[in-house]
DNA sequence: TATAATTTTTAGATAAGTCTAAATTATTTT
DNA sequence: AAAATAATTTAGACTTATCTAAAAATTATA
């Protein structure tokens, strides 16, 4: 049984091992953490002996196959919490996430197989993150960044890469959301700004934005 | 902001001070949250640093009305967690307390006030205890032990004073709950057992039994 | 009321997780 | 390839919450 701490730490490499290939370096978990990378240095060692990451001095960390179970339960229990946050306590997409951080803690089985089943075994969270199911699989469409999406070809938004309040809010004022139809009008090749189409209203974001919306197309 | 082992603490003092007149003793307390004298002593003077508590050495300790709101806090949200686990997660009364000893930690007012709002503003856990409103305000009814109700009077169970796994699953054999209709049929005085009738079935109950569960007359 | 038993507190130690500052290793630049 | 820079680790210290063992205060008993 892992400690607050740990399953923290855990999750982090999780995450960043997602985005990048190779192993995971201290000072991007310290800054994921918000901890001094003498203090990851530790955790890595303690991981390390518990067997949940592969670590060698220097080289930083990768997640063993009980690292990534370990990790996938968190996972899971945050984006099963998000969805029912969303779906039955009137939060909004923005709102869920520091919450979710504590719900995730929460040990027991029952407790996440039981919220599973009452949101009808959900496949995504309020930000279109894919859930783990009990086996801990993870169902994952393809899903290309809007800024990726061709001229005049439909995608409907499926995810957000950024996940801050800020982004979130702003995707709310200009009404983008999951599920949202998104269609490029025109490109603009001086700063990549992109007009669309989205729903029924056509309006200009830029390069940033597009780099932060997922879509299916 | 509470950690969670002042909550703990808190949460201890407060029921400790429900069942006991005066102030409240460390061992008392070193039960309850299964810790040593000496620890409990340390944290005294901690929630004292914090205004929380009253203490005085070899006196024990009261809560200050600053501490009766954080336990209380701490209550509500414990026998909300209670309330939704039974009602939507399919829980037993018996396997609550656990899981709501890690959710009443959580901290969202939003989170709380939305869950009892999505639970339709109950007013009782599933044990029958009361669960403080928004205001902290508890209505609770007068009840009575089964083991004082009078011959031939009818009272409704809305209450067990023990808690425990063993005693509420052992109501459950014998079909006891909250709302069943008790009436007592016959007071043995050789060791106040009691032959009563408990919805449709007449049993025989020690007075152990009588004694931990509450009745409306 | 003096003594015994119990309760409570103090003093010092321990473990987890963190920090700072210094030392070491890896990487980049010249 | 050597020097400079950046990343990482080590060593030692701090905090929180705990413990044990001993001392002090309270309560019960004779």
């Amino acid at each position: 049984m892992q400690t607050l701490s740990t399953e923290d730490y855990l999750k982090a490499i999780y995450h960043a091992s997602q985005s990048a290939i190779g192993t995971v370096a201290t000072t991007s978990i310290a800054k994921k953490i918000g901890a001094k990378p003498s203090s990851v240095t530790d955790m890595f060692k303690k991981l390390s002996g518990q067997k949940l990451v592969k670590y060698e001095k220097y080289q930083g960390v990768s997640l063993t196959n009980e690292g990534v179970k370990t990790a996938l339960r968190i996972v899971r229990k945050h984006r099963l919490w998000e969805s029912f946050l969303v779906s039955h306590l009137n939060f909004n997409w923005d709102e869920v996430h520091q919450v979710a951080e504590q719900l995730e803690h929460i040990q027991s089985e029952k407790l996440t197989n039981e919220l599973e089943r009452f949101l009808d075994y959900p496949t995504h969270d309020p930000h279109g993150d894919p859930i783990p199911n009990r086996a801990l699989f993870i169902k994952s469409y393809n899903k290309i960044l809007l800024a990726e999406l061709p001229l005049n070809k439909e995608g409907v938004c499926v995810g957000v890469k950024d996940n801050s309040s800020d982004f979130l809010r702003y995707l709310d004022r200009r009404q983008i959301g999951i599920g949202t139809t998104i269609l490029v009008l025109h490109r603009e090749d001086f700063d990549q700004s992109l007009h669309i189409q989205a729903g029924n209203s056509t309006l200009m974001i830029t390069q940033k934005t597009a780099e932060n919306i997922y879509v299916k197309p």
